[in-house]
DNA sequence: AGACTATATTCAGGTTCTTGAATATACTAG
DNA sequence: CTAGTATATTCAAGAACCTGAATATAGTCT
């Protein structure tokens, strides 16, 4: 019903330095659980109660492979808004990261150490 | 410092459903405090207080004249989001209000009444 | 100065947010 | 079934936010 309180509760879930920065991370795609805790230096319970945050409002989507879960953007209005704050200033393109468990970043974790 | 602290304070800050849409007015230009509360049909003492969270932050400022104080957008990050949610939808001409009186309303106000 | 109008500030309570700790669940491999 | 890995959920205490009530300040007019 009432628009603004819709809009203002996307802003405000937004308004959160470390939800911001998942979100910005899933702009380039689907990103496993385990790489944003990498990724964030964050613990990985922590990231997850940021996640299901994110999940019960309908901002992000979450999909199983495995034992991975894979998460992406689900909402436009929080992606526009994301590609106006960050203009495609970040590469898009997936970044492998050391120390990372994910299928995605397997080979890079071996080559170096920190 | 951190890059994301600060730009997740200002989205927090617009997260909300009364300040958003006093963000929004703001867009069509400089508008004087009671223009607001008649528009948003809140106390005036409420507006006030959101009116000096937005300023504490440097989202608005504040110009006197008289008896009126006007507030406008300070903020290009802010306007620049506002700007894509709203996409122009809402007439940017400053509007007049029956029973708002402030200079920009007075004739409107005798006019028509409700 | 006194009355009035427009706006600002302080205070306080209740509610929501934040985040660490502990624990639970889901899946895979053997 | 057992062990191990990846992720999710629950709980709780402190911090921060929300908002109503009361009061203060700034400016105008007479």
């Amino acid at each position: 019903m009432d628009s603004y309180a819709e809009t203002a509760s996307k802003l405000k879930l937004m308004g959160h330095p470390v939800r911001l920065q998942i979100l910005n991370m899933l702009r380039q795609g689907e990103i496993c659980v385990c790489h944003i805790e990498t990724a964030l230096g964050k613990r990985q319970a922590y990231i997850s109660q940021h996640l299901m945050t994110l999940r019960d409002a309908g901002l992000v989507s979450a999909r199983r492979d495995g034992l991975q879960v894979y998460y992406r953007l689900s909402d436009a209005l929080v992606e526009d808004v994301l590609n106006l704050i960050y203009r495609i200033s970040e590469p898009p393109q997936p970044q492998a990261l050391h120390g990372c468990p994910c299928p995605q970043c397997a080979i890079v974790s071996i080559a170096t150490i920190r």
